[in-house]
DNA sequence: GGATCATTACTCGGATACGCCGTGTCCGAGTCTCCCGGG
DNA sequence: CCCGGGAGACTCGGACACGGCGTATCCGAGTAATGATCC
């Protein structure tokens, strides 16, 4: 049998957790403000988190072509592209957050026939909550975020 | 000494979660279907899961005033109003789970100053993911789902 | 026959134990830089 | 002076262990139906 359409996915990687896009966006505010490559520890360091996390994520995002990585000496992690062309639905995409919901919602039913029709029922309602959430995120890049948390108000 | 706008809160009760959300939704649907008082035992052979967790996620709709419990021989939970009156915006936020979004994505920054202003700017956009959550979910209500899950298509 | 009360069966909610997932720590593979020697 | 090679140091990614949260099992507290008993 063929493993299907599930070949450049491993999630694997790292959990897809809220928590694991906040430190997404915020790793990426980093980069966004320093131009040249950055290593993990010194992101680590300015979010007060760890290192090893922050790279389980970021290479996430790197398999996503959202950074790039430059691995020896003076090496580190860079974006890819413009901050203000990479949008929070653009990560929220990459890190499967949605995926995770849908699975939350449409593995808690029962194999019955009351639980096929709730689980279709629960799939309809999720992809229309993951719609609307990915309607939000459009709307706001990288560069949205770099410029609020350097403006207080 | 009354416990002002507080309204009880345990968290201890049962986790915020996708899963729970579509257990309770599930349940809700059948408590709409049956008239009478049905056991969480009943709930949980018909829905293929637990009596107890069953037990734990609608005491806590139950704390919500949205269905009602009955001890005792022939006991078992109600709805306290009809199904066409029961958004799932309602049950979703009587679990919370709009909470633990934002806590995850809160609590993920760190002391210094550029933690703050991302916790700011996280609860902003968290805020109105979950406004726009709620949104969606308030165009549904449980006699919608009983609906569709008696009706295939 | 009707009312009262003890019995009983059945319910929910809480306490406890297990298992999984997320997280923290450590280490190896790889690579880019720097310095030194030779032409 | 210019170029090439080797050492060095710094990076990322993966393996392993700990901890917390969610879940499953069990049990007690409580209540409403039931049936027997008495008036």
């Amino acid at each position: 049998m063929e493993e299907g359409q599930s070949s450049r996915k491993q999630p694997k990687s790292c959990p897809s957790t809220y928590k694991t896009f906040s430190l997404s966006l915020q790793a990426l505010v980093i980069l966004a403000k320093h131009s040249s490559t950055c290593p993990s520890s010194d992101i680590a360091t300015y979010m007060q988190s760890e290192a090893t996390l922050l790279r389980r994520i970021l290479a996430v995002l790197a398999r996503e072509y959202i950074i790039e990585t430059r691995e020896g000496r003076e090496g580190g992690y860079r974006l890819s592209k413009s901050p203000d062309l990479i949008t929070l639905a653009e990560v929220y995409s990459a890190l499967q957050i949605d995926e995770a919901r849908c699975s939350g919602m449409t593995e808690a039913t029962g194999e019955n026939s009351f639980g096929v029709k709730m689980k279709s029922v629960m799939f309809d309602i999720t992809s229309e909550i993951d719609q609307s959430v990915l309607t939000v995120l459009n709307k706001y890049t990288i560069a949205d975020l770099v410029e609020r948390t350097c403006e207080p108000d």
